[in-house]
RNA sequence: CGGGGUGUAGCUCAGACUGGUAGAGCACUGCGUUCGGGACGCAGGGGCCGCAGGUUCAAAUCCUGUCACCCCGACCA
């Protein structure tokens, strides 16, 4: 590819609504531009990155015996009303009219879908199993997209679906994915990391993310220092506590102490030099049934909605409003506590036991301070582990090491689905005895791409990108430095001729600019491998290798340099 | 949806407070010099100042509305 034929409009400076690297980067390198909120252009750099991901995916799934078929990215209504999330999954959902006032949504997921495909077809368990999966543009209208493709509205994505004929194969499929998950991320060139996770509104009961490790991420997930366990924070698992210094305070007399407009743990804590720490932060949810219930953690504790749900059992949570927590407490927001409070109540576990300790008064500008449980509060509570894990927290599961904490990005997740669709959309077969039975399903999605986002945000320098050679648009580039030497102009045609004879596709800087401006671009575009033809290496015979990683440069042979080229580019 | 902010040339931004011929740098075009890490000179082209109303002799500037985009929060692959 020729340089300048090629349509890569670069930046010298970053677009200012652009916040995160790899948003900025991809701009600046022309591969991808916005069209609106959360919608983007590619390029065709940015195509061929995305390219290089689809076809290590395809591969891989494809190796994995996985068969690829292409869904509508426009779906009827009806399935999804038949599997009752038409009307749970909310304003995420782009749902529109056809001519005929009928109405469809813009696949944010395939489960509908592919399930009706399936239960079209499979009748008998000879059937069965099956690993269907596509490349697809799906729309989720966020609330808030933003960081360019790492949170998009539109976005392409790689979702697979299995259909087993029982739970054990159906969890044999779901390691097998598992693995080649691993293998995909691998082959990317990618450091990540496969973590436990929440199972969130695609539902299901066993779930992994894979995480890509970066300072960016907006998931932080806890790794054991002993052990392989690791979680994302809002699901790794926390073992029960022995007393600690909030449980051996003396007990105190409990008592009332006024707190005007003092709302947050913060602000009561400075204003009665209490630590936050001994703080009860009472927070009112509204569960799926439409019930009221009270959830505690310690004031220097991070509630975890997705451990709350798994507490209480249901399927999503809200952190109630202002009108529910004043019928509820009997206050403004700000004066919860436990202590005669009516709706029923989970706590975090580290509070069982908790003396000496402060909590809303349920009345406004009032806190309790001496609040004890078991005296004060209880016996109707319900104790669970509820809150986030931090850096530091016993691993419970080796019980041996701490958790620390790293910010990832998820670039995939694998959930166990169980039969909550086919039951629902009545997808079932016949067994070996004649029995009708619900397809047991897995699901395996990867965001095609956010990895481009995640590979960038690992990988970068000040001077721009730095592809992991896989995704790399080109696998090499070549900078003839002048375009009147003849000498270098042949040497330049004749390598990318060779190159090309072995299989490999150079961009060839043949603009006529000055070097500096084409090593400046070549860095920011970020190929792996650049060759440098210049008038001072060919007297000496050679041409110059230069690693845009690690910036040492190889000085090679002319006459070697197809051979040696085409071998480093693997 | 709540809070904050920004819309002026392809990109980054001045100009607005105090209304009076729309600017700079980069990018782009031509010529010359230069030529291994974003060169220099000279000469050019390019703007419904987001959009719509209003005030005014006169609006990028003041007022109202609207749209778009960004950040923080709740939410989420």
């Amino acid at each position: 590819m020729r340089f300048s034929s090629l349509f890569a409009p670069t930046l010298k400076d970053a677009p200012t609504d652009a916040e995160v690297v790899s948003h900025k980067l991809l701009v600046r390198a022309g591969m991808i531009r916005q069209v609106a909120r959360g919608i983007y252009d590619y390029l065709p750099l940015g195509l061929r990155v995305l390219r290089n991901v689809e076809r290590i995916v395809r591969e891989e799934m494809d190796r994995a015996g996985a068969q690829e078929l292409l869904l509508p990215a426009v779906c009827p209504a009806g399935l999804w009303q038949e599997s009752g999330r038409w009307d749970v999954y909310g304003k995420e959902l782009l749902r529109l009219k056809d001519r005929h006032e009928r109405e469809f949504c813009i696949g944010p997921t395939h489960e509908e879908v592919i399930t009706d495909v399936v239960r079209s077809a499979v009748r008998s368990y000879r059937d069965l199993p099956l690993n269907l999966y596509q490349v697809q543009t799906k729309f989720r209208d966020e609330i808030r997209p933003r960081f360019g493709l790492m949170r998009g509205r539109e976005f392409i994505m790689k979702d697979a679906y299995s259909f087993h004929a029982d739970k054990a194969d159906c969890e044999r499929e779901y390691r097998h994915m598992y693995e080649t998950y691993e293998r995909i991320f691998a082959r990317c060139g990618l450091a990540f990391r496969a973590v436990e996770a929440d199972t969130g509104a695609i539902g299901g009961s066993l779930s992994h993310e894979f995480q890509v490790l970066a300072d960016s991420g907006e998931d932080a997930i806890a790794a054991c220092s002993k052990c392989s366990y690791a979680a994302n924070v809002e699901l790794a698992a926390l073992g029960e506590v022995s007393a600690d210094a909030v449980t051996e305070e003396a007990s105190a007399e409990l008592r009332r102490v006024a707190t005007p407009s003092k709302r947050t743990v913060e602000d009561v804590s400075s204003y009665l030099e209490i630590p936050v720490d001994r703080f009860i932060k009472t927070l009112i949810f509204q569960k799926d049934d439409g019930t009221a219930v009270a959830a505690l953690v310690r004031g220097d504790q991070t509630l975890s909605e997705a451990k709350l749900r798994a507490a209480l059992g249901c399927d999503w949570v809200r952190l109630a409003d202002s009108h529910t927590v004043e019928k509820v407490t009997g206050a403004a927001i700000g004066f919860a506590g436990p202590v005669g409070l009516e709706a029923p109540i989970v706590a975090d576990q580290s509070l069982h036991g908790i003396r000496g300790a402060a909590s809303g008064a349920n009345s406004d500008d009032e806190h309790l301070v001496g609040v004890e449980h078991g005296r004060d509060f209880g016996p109707g509570v319900t104790f669970a582990d509820l809150r986030e894990a931090v850096a530091g927290d016993r691993c419970p599961r080796c019980g041996e090491g701490a958790y620390t904490i790293r910010r990832g990005i998820e670039v995939g997740q694998v959930f166990y689905l169980g039969t909550k669709y086919s039951k629902a959309l009545e997808a079932t077969f016949l067994d070996a005895e004649g029995q009708t039975r619900p397809i047991e399903m897995g699901c395996y999605g990867i965001g095609i791409s956010r990895t481009i986002a995640a590979a960038i945000e690992q990988s970068h320098d000040e001077n721009g990108i730095i592809w992991p050679q896989p995704l790399s648009p080109y696998p090499i580039e070549i900078i003839p430095v002048s375009l009147t030497d003849t000498a270098v102009v042949e040497t330049t045609e004749k390598l990318e001729s060779s190159l090309r004879e072995k299989g490999h596709e150079a961009l060839v800087d043949d603009r006529d600019e000055r070097a500096g401006v084409k090593f400046k671009d070549a860095d920011l575009i970020g190929i792996p491998l650049r060759v440098t033809v210049g008038k001072k290496g060919l007297e000496k015979g050679i041409v110059e290798l230069k690693h845009r990683g690690d910036g040492t440069v190889e000085e090679i042979p002319i006459a070697e340099a197809p051979a040696r080229l085409a071998e480093k580019i693997g």
